[in-house]
DNA sequence: TTAGTGTTTTTTGCATACAATATTCAATCT
DNA sequence: AGATTGAATATTGTATGCAAAAAACACTAA
């Protein structure tokens, strides 16, 4: 008999997951200057899984790295979030049709669970319930498509963790009442195998979310252009976003 | 004046290159085990940077990490590639459709610079040309759509890499004859900017490739039956294809 | 004050060292 | 012979050490 899987794990996976943990939610905030020595010795490691998983993180594009001078937490321009919506609205557009073509009867179920008793009310508690079953829904969704290479990729470049990085309603851009009824209709298509129309829905639902986001995004500037200098030019602890490698 | 970019390249970065383009070009062949000690001082570097740069490309699945054993270059299944082609087809769609509305002249004399003077005949030397100039049209055509996330993930993921692993033509999978007039289709429509027409083409050019590939690979399978046990099961170097973790 | 300079302290990037685990291979037993 | 055990060897994963670069600090001169 032959002990196949090897159960082991290395230690730069686990500092990878703890250290994106702490980043997605926020215990690591953007700006953050990443201090090995300091993480290294909380986590209990030495530097190099750290130095490892950070180059890892880097990949993912959340954090930023600038050689000799160390790893920053990662901030998300607008047009980052956009452009994330942007794919969302394609990929799990997808996602939802071949969901909707191989969808079994017991996962027919499991998806019909979600949002069953959603609670649409105004207060904090409920949003971020709903927000969290969100995520969950549309994670569900992905893996419902069966598609390994997308998974991956949405995993990977955080691509769905990047698209609550609104500062309002805990990352929902519309109310769940608005967005609730769209996610049953689309739950019913994928559940009851309707590729066409699984996929028309899921686009439809991410169309709407961009549009209301670029909206806000226009009026936005549009009150900044009145209201130009709003104090002085801040120092930051990050460097300026020079982007580029 | 600030010195702001640092020049400095970290020796990981480099090996990562170096090593990727070895896997890309079939120097390290699918399969092989990755010796550390080997590669490192054929490089010239220690191990360390060496694992950086291998746990970075386990990341984007050029190679396969097996804890406690080792990196072996990893072998791409048909049905990765077939994925590879699906993702593909609705991400070069978008990109062609974005490209088509925001190219600018000069883009667009690039654009038609392409596949000009192409030659369709048959022998290894054309197609090998062709092949390669496959690959920096459908390269320049992402970059035109100007979406920084999808540009990234395309090359990490070596989605356009592993769509040319066939075995056949250089890794076209149609014949130039075929598909020269779409490209010139698709170009004329990008550079004429008429973006619904350009996404139309350039999905309906790789939705023909993925039938003539899902085509070949039925007709495989059949041979297979037909003739079952092709000699004894080989043992190979490299470990059952475990993939997941 | 502020700008500029030299010095100290931190921090990074990398090589190396070492323990833990795999692998190989020879010796032994059926 | 073939299977099984156990020592010898190789390889991996991680900690540590160190040189070079960057940042922080202190001091001087305008």
């Amino acid at each position: 008999m032959r002990k196949l899987g090897t159960r082991h794990e290395n230690l730069d996976r686990k500092v990878y997951r703890e250290l994106k943990s702490m980043i997605v939610d926020r215990k690591l905030k953007p700006g953050d200057k990443i201090l090995q020595e300091k993480i290294s010795q909380e986590f209990g490691v030495s530097r190099t899984p750290l130095m490892c998983a950070l180059k890892k993180l880097e990949q993912e594009k959340l954090v930023q790295a600038i050689p000799r001078r160390g790893f920053y937490v990662r901030r998300f321009t607008k047009e980052e979030v956009l452009e994330a919506f942007e794919l969302r609205e394609i990929l799990e557009g997808l996602a939802a049709r071949r969901a909707a073509m191989i969808v079994t009867a017991v996962q027919a179920d499991r998806l019909r669970a979600f949002f069953r008793d959603a609670d649409v009310s105004d207060n904090g508690q409920s949003i971020k319930r709903y927000s969290d079953e969100d995520r969950r829904f549309h994670n569900f969704l992905i893996e419902l498509g069966g598609f390994d290479l997308l998974n991956d990729i949405l995993e990977n470049y955080n691509i769905i963790a990047v698209s609550y990085r609104i500062d309002v309603m805990e990352g929902l851009v519309r109310h769940p009442r608005e967005t609730l009824p769209e996610h049953r209709l689309l739950i019913e298509a994928i559940a009851s195998g309707k590729p066409d129309l699984a996929e028309k829905l899921a686009r439809q639902h991410f169309a709407r979310s961009r549009q209301q986001l670029l909206q806000e995004m226009e009026q936005e500037k549009a009150r900044q252009i009145g209201r130009p200098a709003a104090g002085k030019p801040r120092t930051f602890k990050a460097p300026q976003q020079e982007q580029g490698q």
